[in-house]
DNA sequence: GAAATATGTTAGCCATGTCTAACATTTATT
DNA sequence: AATAAATGTTAGACATGGCTAACATATTTC
């Protein structure tokens, strides 16, 4: 695969240090589905864009810039999760794509990603009438009525 | 840049062709920003796949397959521009983002943004209430009325 | 604590897709 | 038709990120 950058890597050590508060380079890999040898080449590039601390045969922290930079992928995730979501895509492909498409999406799609998740999620009335039409409309192709929105 | 792909070429060249029926290297190289040594090597790789036909020197021509491959490509970047654009992404962001987003759209993905966009763009009542209702969160942070979703 | 296992590193290769420079072919201009 | 301009090709380089094989260091386990 070919996929995985710089972004990928972030998000895959902030997630496994999680509790430890650091990674080893086979978590790393584990997480990402790469061999070692790619993981350490990964770490120093990381660690000339001073995204991470580490040294030979050590742990691997993120630094405060790191955690800066992972956040921003994993909120872009979050977000498009919670969109593919709302939209009922099945959970298990909601991740690969939110996965998949987070590198791409600009800052201001994410604002309107997030105020959008925001007016569904605090909608007073829960699920959104609107929604539930939507739902109905995937399940059976139309309008459960020709008045309601 | 290195996003560029497969895709893209046959997106562009499908584009390109419109009216004129067939893409020459130049046009193609234009409308994806790279150099003209770049396009050609790719035609040989997307000749290889059987997805156009073309000798040197002449014209580029989408074979069938390559058609309905680029239409799919096609059919992923309109209907997330159409999402963001309901989501009230400015056109231009809308664009970059589509383009960049849409070779990771899984078929399930796709699914359901057209029955999304369908359910928006069919809505009896236009534009849907709720999506006005949305408008106002964006502008205000909040519901226009307690009461109305 | 010595041997076995697990983890990490280095070196060197592969593939992708980009580029420049040099050369080839077409097409336009005069 | 000869020259100039535009377009296309080839060769060779670079960067990214992946891999294997061989070696190095830690960590377990006995």
């Amino acid at each position: 695969m070919y996929r995985s950058s710089v972004e990928d890597y972030l998000e895959a050590i902030f997630n496994v240090s999680q509790g430890k508060g650091y990674a080893r380079i086979k978590d790393i890999a584990d997480a990402l589905n790469v061999k070692l040898p790619s993981v350490s080449k990964m770490m120093r590039k990381l660690k000339s864009k001073g995204f991470v601390s580490f040294s030979s045969y050590g742990k691997v922290k993120l630094t405060e810039n790191g955690v800066k930079a992972a956040k921003s992928v994993i909120g872009k995730h979050e977000i498009l999760l919670k969109l593919l979501k709302i939209l009922s895509v099945p959970d298990e492909i909601a991740q690969r794509d939110a996965c998949a498409m987070e590198h791409h999406l600009s800052s201001v799609t994410v604002d309107q990603l997030v105020k959008f998740v925001k007016f569904v999620e605090d909608n007073p009335v829960k699920p959104p009438k609107w929604l539930k039409h939507f739902d109905h409309f995937c399940k059976f192709g139309e309008y459960p009525c020709r008045d309601k929105e």
